[in-house]
DNA sequence: AAATGATGTCATATC
DNA sequence: GCGATATGACATCAT
């Protein structure tokens, strides 16, 4: 009688969990306190509110809203009935009781595996409940019922999953694994755990143990309040102690013989059924929750992941067994499991554990709620979140595999890089390389993509198919890989043979050409060529050898036609650059040597100007004083008859032997006048 | 957008 | 005559 009384309340309280994770609080306390008052003051009350508000705790965690307490208290759960409450007043869609069918689905797929002797009855069940089109999927019941009839042993303790596959009891480890991390987050622990009854009182046992133990350790917010902690006396005279009281009422149930327990499941569905009908008002105005169950669900499994629970050997023996995704999954695992393990590569297998239970619910749900229109809003929900959940993690697959793929591609472009620029090199001595556009080698020439670059920008000089099928496979290759790889190969750098110093203090056209390709920047045009004709040689060699050494260069070697003009024009125009740098650089010193002599000519002018200013400034003044000496001169004068002499009639004549004589003007006129045409005469 | 300077290149002259 | 050099002229680019 006392497993009696706890099936039921373990059912009834199941039920009330199921309920309240999809955000319903059915009333049933007035029908439990009506007929097992005694149990329910167990936990009943609480596992409901405690699961609920859990449940719903995590559907935050889903939705990115900051992390709610894992422990609610009953203000949360009333605030979230009255929330829900008001959701409802509102008209919106009934949520369906899918999630409540599920687990009852996988209730029945446990106990049609427990034995022979249970498999009797629970086909007859199963018969029953499909025929009541409430239970199984038409089609999971049909290949379960196939199944288990002619090939029950094949199928012992395993379930059967309505894609024909089974979970056999390391699945089932798994997801008791992974339920008992979520235990404390109160979903459906009891529906799973009643499907895993089948494997046993020592495993139940042991289950029990680690039960406890991840309670304590892992979840302090679960901790049950102190209204939980007075009943737990209650509980303890059938159950272990310690944990939530849903754990308590899934202890119980998992010290139940089978047999009883496969009688009692199904009574409990039946008292399940006829309590949904005696409260048909209570089952329909299950409470609608936007985007319930399957995000809370999942999430529920990634919150146990993230509470560093080690399921990874778990969820490896899981994806070995499994379908596509299981190889996914495995995949998943092997590129993850160098790096830190838990976190996302227990998402991947929890969300193929998701896959694979959820088909259950699927099929199931749709079974169980035939009748109800709205029965395919969870279905859809849940595959869609199955789906997402799958493409984001096949998203981070594609990302990780971009990630380890990327340093292997781009390590294999600079060895593919790396491997032709040894290889060059080593034969790109002059002597190998000079004659054959096999030899790829020459002394600084790593590559002859340039030659397409050089023929697109028209600066082919002579015959440029010089090995142009070679080059047009460099070409593809270099154009965008080659490009800032260093070409110089074993030279030092400053040795690059291609980079003559005067040729990158700029110039016009090599500009132009080179924002044809970003490979020009480091290039002239006479380089591009050069390297284009597989020249041996360096400009800077060309332009700067001696006369003689370049003859001598052009008739050792076996230089074709083309190569011979380019050379010659190469060294020509190299000199030519320089000679006209040279020519430029004397026409600005000659320039500038000329406003040099400018400016000292203009000082000069200048010197001058003010030296014959001072001359004439001296004239002036000697004028003046030659002026007064007349004026003194004449006006002590007197003539015979002591008369002033007039300065106009007279002047002073000096001699050369510095006698002075006053002459008159008159005479002084007319021996100038012979003067002047003795002087004519002469000239 | 035009002016200007710098540079490369070619043609030509000169040595 | 050849090569080197010098230089004017032109084109191109950058400022």
């Amino acid at each position: 009688m006392h497993y009696v009384k706890k099936y039921f309340t373990e059912g009834l309280i199941q039920f009330a969990i199921l309920l309240s994770l999809v955000g319903v609080r059915v009333d049933v306390d007035s029908y439990l306190n009506s007929y097992f008052s005694p149990l329910l003051e167990t936990s009943l009350g609480p596992a409901s509110v405690y699961i609920q508000t859990q449940f719903h705790s995590l559907r935050y965690n889903l939705d990115d809203y900051s992390l709610q307490h894992k422990c609610p208290d009953l203000d949360y759960y009333f605030t979230s009935r009255r929330l829900l409450n008001e959701v409802k007043s509102l008209g919106t869609p009934r949520f369906p009781i899918t999630e409540v069918n599920a687990w009852l689905v996988h209730t029945v797929a446990r106990e049609s595996d427990t034995d022979s002797s249970v498999n009797g009855a629970q086909n007859t069940n199963d018969n029953e409940n499909n025929s009541e089109g409430a239970h199984n999927h038409p089609r999971q019941g049909s290949s379960q019922h196939d199944h288990q009839q002619s090939d029950q042993h094949h199928h012992t303790g395993a379930l059967v999953n309505p894609s024909g596959s089974e979970l056999t009891k390391e699945d089932i480890e798994l997801i008791d694994i992974l339920w008992r991390e979520d235990v404390a987050l109160g979903v459906g622990r009891e529906g799973f755990e009643s499907c895993c009854l089948q494997r046993g009182d020592d495993h139940t046992a042991e289950d029990r143990e680690e039960k406890e133990t991840h309670n304590q350790d892992s979840e302090t917010s679960l901790q049950p309040s102190d209204e939980e902690e007075r009943e737990r006396p209650a509980s303890d005279n059938g159950d272990l102690p310690g944990g939530s009281p849903s754990l308590s009422l899934l202890q119980g149930a998992s010290l139940e013989p089978q047999s009883v327990l496969g009688v009692d499941v199904e009574q409990r569905w039946q008292d399940f059924l006829s309590l949904s009908e005696l409260q048909g008002i209570e089952t329909e105005n299950v409470q609608p929750i936007p985007n319930p169950t399957i995000s809370e669900i999942g999430m529920d499994i990634s919150e146990a992941i993230s509470q560093n629970v080690s399921l990874h050997d778990a969820t490896q023996a899981f994806r070995t067994r499994s379908g596509v995704t299981r190889s996914e999954g495995s995949q998943n695992l092997l590129r993850l499991e160098s790096t830190n393990s838990t976190h996302v590569d227990l998402l991947l297998s929890v969300t193929n554990l998701t896959s694979e239970l959820f088909p259950l619910v699927d099929n199931c749900t749709r079974n169980a709620t035939n009748q109800n229109p709205l029965s395919g809003f969870l279905d859809e929900a849940v595959f869609d979140q199955i789906n997402l959940m799958g493409l984001g993690i096949e998203g981070m697959d594609n990302m990780d595999t971009q990630i380890l793929e990327e340093p292997d591609s781009d390590s294999g472009l600079s060895l593919n890089c790396s491997s032709r620029s040894l290889g060059s090199p080593s034969s790109s001595e002059v002597s190998s390389s000079s004659s054959s556009c096999d030899d790829e080698g020459a002394v600084g020439y790593s590559s002859d993509a340039e030659s397409d670059s050089w023929d697109a920008v028209g600066g082919a000089e002579g015959s440029s198919t010089f090995c142009h099928s070679q080059n047009s496979k460099w070409s593809t290759m270099q154009t965008s890989d080659h490009i800032y790889h260093n070409h110089t190969y074993n030279q030092p750098p400053n040795q690059n043979v291609l980079t003559s110093p005067l040729q990158h203090s700029g110039c016009g056209k090599l500009k132009s050409v080179k924002r044809n390709t970003s490979e020009d920047l480091d290039l002239s045009r006479d380089e591009r060529r050069a390297r284009a004709l597989r020249i041996p040689f360096s400009v800077q060699e060309i332009v700067n050898m001696p006369v003689d050494e370049f003859l001598e260069l052009l008739s050792k070697y076996d230089l074709t036609e083309a190569q011979v003009t380019l050379i010659r024009d190469i060294r020509r125009r190299g000199k030519n650059k320089v000679a006209a740098q040279n020519c430029r650089k004397r026409k600005l010193d000659v320039i500038s040597n000329l406003g040099n002599d400018v400016d000292e000519l203009q000082m000069q002018k200048e010197k001058l100007l003010k030296e014959r200013t001072q001359q004439n400034k001296s004239i002036g003044t000697m004028k003046q004083k030659l002026n007064e000496l007349y004026r003194d001169v004449f006006s002590r004068l007197r003539d015979e008859q002591g008369r002033p002499v007039n300065p106009s009639q007279y002047s002073l004549q000096c001699n050369n032997d510095g006698s002075v004589l006053v002459v008159p003007r008159r005479l002084m006129t007319l021996q100038q006048k012979p003067d002047k045409k003795t002087k004519d005469k002469k000239h």
